[in-house]
DNA sequence: CCATACTGTAAGTGAACGCTTACGGATAGA
DNA sequence: TCTATCCGTAAGCGTTCACTTACAGTATGG
């Protein structure tokens, strides 16, 4: 038998490099060349490990998701009494964005008319959801909420925060404070619902 | 004297073309000679009405702005008594993202390490929240909101939510009738803000 | 009618891009 | 050691792109 593969462990250890390479350039002045050069091998390297450049791209926007929630797990990790929802707004409304990896969703939805493009971000937005959503179940799961909105609404409304907060941060039209307390107050608003 | 340039009302006519052709298409998919086919004239004709494609894009951007100003004043002018920011809720909630040209946010957001394009953007936000901001004044002014979160912090999240609107909408993850509801039910909780 | 600038047609340019091919050397099992 | 497979280097393939040039036709003011 010849030399056992090592393809799982190189794409493991390059893809978060392409990934940010595609965050901070978009899809198409990330080109193959200087996704290259950044991983410090040559073009044909990255050819063996993903079919191609749309294939790198894709698996580019799962990174984000598992990164992100890779980061929630540890903070509903670190104490585990009730509150998960509070302590992850509290979180991301001090570190949102930190990542850098949100690039990568304005690239995705200019290239989202490429079918897979487009079933990886519908993916990737259906998990955010889906998770955003079952947190603020938990959390007005016995209180005094009055579920308005209720949690598929005000979980989509939470993925806006995020966006634009992303946007804001990108266009440099909102200071650090500004966004944290965007995500702070707004999140606890649209969490709560209407209690009056 | 010579002929009298038509530069002007060339530029008008063509820039909804081009300008969907963006939305449609993205920045660097909508290639020049697909711009001219779509206008009907040759690419150096383009060529004379802006001086690069980079020109063409920041015009669209601009375009964007203005369609949905003009649009919103005429919601406003069909009746002139208060609940201005309420009627345009409304409006929104039905009519959100008819224009088909928030594509060309999501292609101007992957190309925003180009200065002027950047600068369009912030633009072209600020002005959005800016008209937002003061429509949840006039709204809260008189009322028993408690003015939480502030006008400032309500209009970016709404802002939000027209982006994740979007989204959804690109994506096929929100129907109409979702799309609708969170508009109205997020927005009129981040209009009014907290009153319990 | 004439000069001048505008308007349209057609072809082409250099550069960049995604992707491939060819090949020499390293490394593992048999 | 043999051999099959993996790993790295280098060059180059065809295509596409933004943008340009050259030139014929045309409308307008003097």
């Amino acid at each position: 038998m010849p030399r056992p593969s090592q393809t799982h462990e190189q794409r493991k250890k390059l893809l978060p490099i392409v990934a940010r390479a595609f965050a901070e350039l978009g899809y198409r002045r990330a080109t193959t060349a200087e996704l290259a050069r950044r991983c410090e091998v040559r073009e044909n390297i990255l050819y063996r490990l993903w079919p191609h450049k749309k294939a790198m791209f894709i698996a580019s926007i799962d990174y984000v998701y598992e990164q992100a929630a890779s980061a929630w797990r540890e903070v509903l990790s670190e104490t585990d009494d009730a509150g998960g929802a509070v302590r992850l707004l509290a979180h991301e409304s001090e570190h949102y964005g930190e990542s850098g990896l949100h690039g990568i969703i304005f690239a995705g939805l200019s290239e989202a008319d490429e079918p897979e493009i487009r079933e990886a971000l519908r993916k990737m937005y259906g998990r955010f959801h889906r998770f955003i959503r079952g947190q603020i179940a938990a959390h007005r799961d016995g209180g005094p909420a009055s579920g308005f909105p209720d949690e598929t609404v005000a979980a989509w409304a939470i993925v806006g925060l995020g966006n634009v907060a992303n946007i804001g941060r990108e266009l440099g039209l909102l200071s650090g404070r500004e966004r944290k307390r965007m995500i702070a107050e707004a999140g606890r608003l649209l969490l709560d619902g209407q209690s009056g």
